[in-house]
DNA sequence: CATCATCTGTTATTTCATTTTCATAAATAT
DNA sequence: ATATTTATGAAAATGAAATAACAGATGATG
């Protein structure tokens, strides 16, 4: 371990918290794609950060630099060792980490999860089952298991801004049966059942089929035996190196469909979410005007 | 559209044989360390080659550039591409997608995240980090806020199973000074908190780190004030094409560190784990109907 | 050998970028 | 609330770097 090259990067980093406000907006601004950035004029990094002219100038002053040229060269040296550098650490995603670090491992797998999950679904189907979340002429509910219950809670959470009309029932609850005596036919449950599933889940899924509603579920590779009454299955990956098995390919499906739903009501619901954002409005962290 | 983007560095040793001697030589010295010295002054390059200061502008505008700063643009913007490059190349994440698609929009977005958030990250605060939650000799309290602990209590039903000692808090209830009574030196506590910074969270940082608890805290690219308590904090970039954040990569750093602890931990949590396995399922007998 | 064409470097000019100065605004303490 | 410190940006002043114009050098051709 003779390398001690402490990048510019880490510089930043390290000294974040000696950094005003209009700085740290700066020195995000820098390590948003770094190093490109910093190599071109002073003037352009101003602009592209908000900030004036002489806070960049203060900025590569307090770390450590006689001046922004001074800055660029050591950013070019910077540049120039790590193009020789042979055993360039381009196939890691944790820099100072071997390749063999959990944090790699992990971050390939899921990586991979992703792409696979990704490639083998139907964006029909997606668009499909964004259409049904949004359509708030119908009933929502939305169920997870032991696990995936936070799964399920965090889609809710979100949901709850969106639209009306919607439930979030805990398969493991002994409560829900309460909830099913209201459901009409062409209601949608959007169901969580990943490895390994869950008896009260299926049964759950069984009734609610029964009473005509449509089921959208997330599932795991081997997919849930809720899938034969689900009119919309995602399958996603979920095998990492690890004990466990990995939520990141669910979630980031479930945060794209929130996303896509919120595009299909934003005419209906820009005023519910500006009347919830006020309510949890209590910190004022970000710049209010330029 | 297969972009063949033709870079700079091409462009050059296709023209080679229609530049002059000094030209040539300038060239070269360019290709040297590539692209480096690209984007020093020109003064610069021009000493480095040998050459004449306009030797480097004529040869510039034989490119096709209209003056050095135009070259020096080109040459960034070729930079950020390839920095992005790994697999952002990927075309299209969602087969049958166009590009344009949320799927592919949001997909890329996430990857992108993870790419920063892990480049940023210390393995070895990460290791300690988990050493400490591995430390069944210490209380571990995992912390969350108001859609945070969805990732809270995703910790914490994992943590569950590989360790004792372990509580979690909801730091929007009013319960938890209850739980603070009991804090001694050295416990741990893992916090949660994203933007929107949630004032309860950081009073409950506070009044733990009086206590002399250990702070891990896990935020994003801003920071959550917290992280002043803090010992090891991790942040994560959470920006996407939505109007919420994304809490993809923090749920990765997290299933991370429950892989790793599992590692630390397994001669002693083995059998915990198998007698808890059997309990569940125990458990979901008794709750078979309702 | 002379002449022309081309290449190259020196000098001068202009343009542009960085730095400095100063006034205002925000935050903090009194 | 008021005062004091600190942070921030607008604009002027400074400096450096890129371009343009010119002249010397090199090599080719008749």
């Amino acid at each position: 371990m003779t390398d001690a090259p402490l990048t510019i990067s880490d510089r930043i980093q390290r000294q974040l918290d000696d950094l005003t406000r209009a700085e740290r907006q700066l020195a995000h601004s820098i390590l948003e794609n770094y190093p490109a950035s910093g190599l071109g004029p002073l003037s352009a990094l101003a602009k592209d950060a908000q900030v004036s002219v002489p806070t960049v100038a203060r900025m590569v002053q307090k770390l450590g630099f006689n001046g922004y040229p001074e800055f660029q060269t050591e950013l070019r040296e910077e540049l120039k060792a790590k193009a020789k550098d042979p055993i360039a650490k381009h196939d890691t995603w944790a820099g100072g980490a071997p390749s063999g670090h959990i944090l790699n491992r992990f971050t390939d797998a899921v990586i991979d999860n992703i792409r696979h999950t990704l490639g083998q679904i139907d964006p029909q189907d997606f668009d499909t089952a964004c259409a049904m979340a949004a359509n708030t002429k119908r009933h929502l509910f939305i169920v997870g298991g032991r696990v995936t219950h936070t799964l399920a809670e965090y889609l809710f959470l979100h949901m709850q801004v969106i639209r009306p009309r919607i439930t979030h029932i805990q398969s493991t609850s002994n409560t829900w049966p309460h909830y099913l005596l209201d459901v009409k036919p062409g209601d949608v449950f959007i169901i969580f059942d990943m490895r390994r599933y869950e008896n009260n889940t299926l049964k759950l899924a069984e009734m609610a089929h029964a009473k005509g509603a449509k089921l959208i579920l997330f599932t795991d590779q081997w997919r849930s035996p809720v899938h034969q009454l689900a009119q919309i299955s995602f399958s996603s990956r979920i095998v990492v190196p690890s004990a466990w098995d990995s939520a990141a390919t669910p979630l980031l499906l479930l945060e794209t469909m929130v996303a896509a739903v919120q595009d299909l009501t934003w005419g209906d619901t820009k005023d519910r979410m500006e009347a919830l954002e006020d309510m949890f409005d209590q910190t004022k962290l970000f710049r209010k005007f330029t």
